[in-house]
This record gives C-alpha cells, sequence and structure tokens, in this order.
DNA sequence: TAACTATATTGCTGATTAGCAATATAAGAA
DNA sequence: TTCTTATATTGCTAATCAGCAATATAGTTA
C-alpha cells in the first residue's frame, strides 16, 4: 500500500515528538502496563511498579497531561486507568519491530540452527 | 478484543523505552520524514531538514544504529533509506490520538460549531 | 480540634543530550 | 602529490529531567 506523504510542520513534528518522549521512560511505561487490565489507586500503582511515591505521583501527572491516563479521586485515593489506548497499539508495533530485528541479528550468527532449543 | 497481559521484564521496558527515545526527538522525525519516498544523500537530507551537517550526521548515527534506517555509500556520497516500516505506522498511530485529542478538547468549548468552517 | 493516611509538590543533584564549532577522515579531481 | 568535496567525529555548553528527600495538601478518623 502506498504512504501519501504529507507535510509535517515543526509544531506537527514537536506534539509527535512529544508524545514519543512521554513513552520513552522506563518506569512510566512500568506505570502503564500495571494499568493493564484497568483502574488502579496510586498506592495500587507504587506496589505494582516498586517506585518512590514521589516519582509516581510525578509520572502519573505527566501521564495524566497527556492525555494518556484519567484521573478518578474517591475519599483519600485516586485511582489512574489508561484512557487512550493507543498506548497499548505502539507498545505492540514496537516490541514486534525490536523482535524482528533480534530475529535479524540471529540470523547473522553462524550458529547451528537445530541445535538452539534452549529457549 | 480481549489484549492479554504479558510480563515485561526490566530489560524489555528498556529496550522499548529506547526505541520511543529515538523517535522523541523532531529532527530526527524530520530526518525520516525526510526519507519517506526513498533514499536520500546526507547532502539531500540536510537540504530537506534544514540542520546542520554535523548534528544531522549525528542523527543518521543514532537512527542507523537503532536499525531505523540503512546506510549505502557510493564514492563520495552516503545515501541513508528507512529499513523499518514501523516508524510510519508509530507516527499514524501517535498522529490519530494526537488529533483524537485536539477533537475532545475542542468538544468541550462552547463554540457554535456551525460558524467554525476557517479551518 | 488533633492525628493519621494518601497523594501531590518543591528543591536539589547528577546524568543525558541536542546543537554548535572545529577538526578529522575518506574519496574523487587536478 | 595537492586540492576539493562529502561525511563523520570531537569537545564544549546549555537545557532537560529522573530520582531522591522533605514538605505540603486534602480527606478521614478520633
Amino acid at each position: 500500500m502506498p504512504r501519501p506523504k504529507k507535510e509535517l510542520s515543526d509544531a506537527a513534528l514537536q506534539m509527535i515528538a512529544d508524545r514519543f518522549k512521554i513513552m520513552s521512560e522506563p518506569m512510566r511505561l512500568k506505570i502503564l502496563h500495571a494499568l493493564w487490565d484497568g483502574e488502579l489507586s496510586v498506592g495500587g500503582i507504587i506496589e505494582a511498579s516498586a517506585g518512590l511515591q514521589a516519582n509516581i505521583s510525578k509520572h502519573l501527572g505527566i501521564l495524566q497531561q497527556s492525555g494518556l491516563v484519567s484521573r478518578r479521586k474517591d475519599g483519600l485515593n485516586v485511582y489512574y486507568r489508561i484512557c487512550d489506548e493507543t498506548v497499548f497499539e505502539l507498545c505492540e508495533v514496537v516490541c514486534a519491530s525490536l523482535h524482528d530485528r533480534l530475529v535479524a541479528q540471529m540470523g547473522e550468527l553462524p550458529i547451528m540452527a537445530q541445535k538452539r532449543k534452549s529457549a
């Protein structure tokens, strides 16, 4: 399928880059992964991601401002959940690409394929 | 469709984050965009992206090391081209997400819809 | 009211890195 | 060889930001 090239302004490039930047921190990915199955309180996220409270809170603020997660307050607790499903899609695409790359790199090595079954 | 949750090691999170980080610089996105229709020499890329030679060269090195572009040397010139099509897919997904978000934000504003035709 | 809990914010520090300028390398031309 | 052109590399600086520690805020309980 042909991909028609569209013009991209500097502002557009910046917006796209910003989104990728949000996704470029392992701890934020860990938080998003913890929210995979649905909403969690901050405490639950801290537990699942094994981070310090202040850092998790800051990351959650960043994720919310970018529109990837939403906030719901209930008493003392605050619950976050993913509200942009493209998060999963992006990670899947990246994982597939990384996988393909590693497979290709393995193919470069002169190892007897039939013996490699340990994985 | 249900998304089965898979465990993610810290190493995996780091690899995924690294990929997003590569994509999180506007100038690198500009370079990738310049390569949309096929390979270009470094000079062509410099022209298309309006950057300084040293910076473009550094970005190209980063893009190549990450496996997103490949290098071909011919005489004095070096030609680069995108060798991982997921680059386009990622940008499309992000663009769609950003678009949806802006549409949703516009919907929050109390503007008479029928008058807005200037765009 | 005071004490307690959950979350957010602030100030700081160290590490990373994009951009710039200058230099280096490599390949072709004279 | 020398000169020129195309690309890469190096050193520097300024800006960004994740993590940490401490403090602040909001809501709950006593």
